[in-house]
DNA sequence: TTATTTTTTGCAACAATATTGCATTTTCGT
DNA sequence: ACGAAAATGCAATATTGTTGCAAAAAATAA
């Protein structure tokens, strides 16, 4: 199992306890995780601080992205394809369900290109869904 | 202008000055506002709670809806056909940039449909596009 | 391995944002 | 105008995110 590991040295960051365990979490969960989750899903007793900075370095790093939501929350995701830090090109789609609040990733749907205005330049596109999930219905 | 007390009754709301103040500034506004936004641009004394509960309850009323945002903030936008409670199939294109911060909405721009697993039921879309605006660049 | 440098962490304090209860005020229907 | 219902303001509280700095851990060099 040194896939963490390897994430972590490929871009340049110590290997530390929380940042191995906060990496695992992200590895083994399917959907997207938001701050509160990292926080409580973590037995070990990190400081709210580190799971932050954690955070923070690993979207900078583009080890993970966030996803848009409508409530005020960040919710985070693995970015699969690792890719560079600064140009994620993730046009991921999500589902968001209403009732049981879980965050999907719909991996295999692709979201078609949308012609912007003059002048104007896409970056990210993010596509998100809500509704009801088939658990809740 | 006494559109802003039709908006109003027709969603069965007291008629306030508070109320006609915020509806005003969004009817006013082509973009999306943020719960500061609203609190700076009205002139007039009005207490963070109140702000707080007026929004909410126009986003329960369907009178405007919130906009994911990959920060986390909460943007409100007018619901342009002014949908019922409940059931806001309010499929929005939103360009945020990443420069100025700016969020403007594509009206123009169709949501395609996407295809979701089994027994999943859509609701809203909400596609948030990020990149750098014309001005920006 | 040990010593030195760099990075990360935890703590504490702080700042910003959002929520709740309750008394007072305002609006609405009669 | 009057009484009932709804909205507001205030204070207190909760939640969430940030910053500085000293201690601890990890990386680097010898």
């Amino acid at each position: 199992m040194d896939q963490l590991m390897d994430i972590l040295k490929r871009n340049q960051l110590s290997v530390t306890e929380g940042r191995r365990k906060i990496l695992e979490l992200f590895l083994k969960s399917d959907g997207a995780l938001a701050h509160a989750d990292v926080e409580k899903k973590i037995d070990a007793g990190f400081d709210r601080v580190t799971v932050y900075r954690t955070l923070q370095t690993f979207v900078e790093k583009g080890i993970i992205h966030n996803i848009p939501t409508t409530d005020n929350s960040i919710l985070y995701a693995l970015c699969k394809d690792n890719c560079e830090a600064g140009h994620h090109h993730d046009n991921h789609v999500h589902f968001i369900c209403d009732v049981c609040d879980k965050t999907i990733c719909l991996e295999h749907v692709a979201i078609p290109e949308v012609k912007l205005p003059k002048g104007y330049q896409q970056r990210q596109a993010d596509l998100v869904i809500s509704g009801v999930c088939d658990d809740c219905r």
